[in-house]
DNA sequence: AATGAATGAGAATTCATTCAT
DNA sequence: TATGAATGAATTCTCATTCAT
């Protein structure tokens, strides 16, 4: 298997696929086009890949491939909190803007049906972030950087939900839309203000002091 | 158009695309089971709609409609910034919890390659979300009772980003799963703390004080 | 099903199959050529038989029907085993001429590897033929009209061997060739010879007296 | 041609696609899949055979030329004819339960629609054996040993008939659940039982005498 | 106007055959 | 000369859409 296939090839033929798929979606991508966009026959293809839904598999998970690993390099910093959500904010705008196609890819996954094998791929990068968002939480509460009557995980969770929104509204032209609808035509291409104005968001989630409550809900 | 169909009718064939295309996706569904399961003939839903497109626009408008509403219900308050946040929490929960198959709908566009007019339906929504929320955003900040240095309007953005992966999180799969990898299988069943826990995150993202800062990223 | 499809057209649509299953065997055969031929297109063929093979049983199950009912016709009868045996012959001769394309069809099946289903709808004839050729041949022995030293079972089956051989041989190109190899080009067109022939072979074979053996096999 | 070829490893290549021919039967058998098994790749396959009917021309041919030479053994013998009987259903089960594959061969090319060559490469065969029997059959009548009354090639013809089907019976599926309904599961493996009955079958079939005859057609 | 049977273009997949290495 | 990766024509099957009744 592959043997004769160069690793850049193998590539390609994924880089096309991701390509396709991400444009049209699974279904409505054409097994023919990539073969012939891939500028292989559909025989290679099917060589490789036993059918539509595995090679969608494998684009799927080159794409989640590439945007763990990507994930992985942001997290690794002992930066102090903030800074280092500031610094995944703006990794996460980079990554958008470098990898629309991985990123629609995943966001293809969180629609469809009834795509059975599709989300547990994604598992992987889920618990990732959802371990490593919680634990530096955690640590946040524990030193004192960050309120303590959130649980880490829930937090984590709110904290990834805004990332993966920032992302999709990066790359995925529904939420592209809605972005700047909110936030008008320029603010889309402003990274910095929308990083700046996100990361005060997150600052203040993170670091209300009960003692300053004057209004609370019981 | 619809003189002979009566409104009931009309209402099942759409409740009844809805169905299959939430359960499905756009392109797996298919038009002459839908038919037979709305118990009309494939001739009838194609007299009033051109075609799969414009049928599945029109279950997405009416999921849209019915979204707007309820919406419009939650949104119109006169309870201060925390309170009016804390019902709208819950009317989302509520919401994704009936009607399941109108947010899939809703999700369904949000991927989805080259849908192309799918999105223009949406706009309504988005609009209506992202003025109101604005709106009060500003409104508060005008009285003090939020954080002054942050745009109204990606403000709102953020705030609808959570609230829109609350609801997906709670009524479409993938999101779902997810949720649970972040909070555990119980908490995805248990509202009220979910509820709570994001109206703590929202309490201190929008009241932030910023003579507290003392640990900011410069 | 099948409603607006007259019982004609349905016979044709069969027809068509039988006629090419016939000629070119299962796997040759092409549905897109056969509903053409029979002058409706693919989606009817698949409205009514879910894929290749189940329309390929349905042709089968025809021709065994047909088969199946000339040979019940061909049994009924109150004659004496010789005059029965010659009957039986000639009705074979005749099938075989009239309904080549049905033989064919069951010739099919004799063969082919892998065609699982097809061999359980044959259990009816085959159980239809072995009963009455069973048990005609007992009454005969009970009788005294037939040697009883020979198991009827087995009996009935080298009969039905033989019979089994001379459809084939009029309706099957290779065992044609074969009958003219071993009888002659002209034999294969003479019925009245072939039948007579064969009825005394088949009548000594039946009416051996053991008090006449003189060389036999211990 | 197969100048490089050792006799032996031709000789693997076709036992190998005799297997699969045998297994699935031509159409359903992959060329890819016998080189593989074989041991060889798909280029030697077609330096030696332009394509795959050649190559199953090959390997039927292998097939018929075995079973010719275990024929040729059976025939010769100087024994009498109920003897030689007795001896050639014997060879025929031995044959059926040692070369079952060659034997599934000989059965594919009596089917299968518009295999064209095949039927040639069976002439031999089928000379062969019509030629043998049909002339010891006519010495058996010059000598008295047989009623003369049945053409001798037209006895042959029947006689072989019933080999044909035995050999069936025991090597191909179909027949063999066919020989089940009539003579019963346990007497498929009983071959002493079956060659006795048949014995007698043909005993009778030959020795009748005309003298004994009261009820004959006329 | 309503029906749903019929259509047939289109897409996935297979595999005999070729040919660059 | 041998290899087996690559080719792509051919085939099965699906389903949006049409149209005769």
């Amino acid at each position: 298997m592959f043997e004769k296939l160069s690793e850049e090839k193998k590539t390609e033929i994924l880089e096309t696929g991701i390509a396709e798929f991400a444009q049209n979606g699974v279904d409505r991508a054409n097994i023919n086009v990539i073969a012939k966009k891939a500028g292989i026959s559909v025989g290679v293809l099917y060589k490789y890949y036993t059918d539509k839904e595995t090679f969608f598999l494998a684009c799927l998970k080159r794409s989640l491939d590439v945007l763990t690993t990507v994930l992985q390099e942001q997290i690794t910093s002992d930066d102090k909190l903030l800074v280092r959500t500031g610094k995944i904010i703006r990794a996460v705008q980079k990554t958008s803007r470098e990898h629309t196609n991985y990123i629609r890819m995943y966001n293809e996954i969180t629609s469809g049906g009834s795509r059975k094998y599709a989300p547990l791929l994604a598992e992987k990068i889920e618990c990732l972030s959802s371990t490593v968002y919680t634990q530096f939480i955690a640590e946040a509460a524990e030193k004192g950087d960050i309120r303590d009557d959130i649980e880490p995980r829930m937090f984590a969770f709110f904290f990834d939900n805004l990332l993966m929104m920032l992302q999709f509204s990066y790359s995925c032209d529904y939420y592209r839309e809605r972005f700047k609808v909110y936030c008008g035509e320029t603010t889309v291409d402003n990274d910095e203000l929308v990083a700046s104005q996100l990361t005060k968001f997150l600052e203040s989630a993170f670091t209300f002091r009960s003692s300053d409550v004057k209004h609370q809900e019981k």
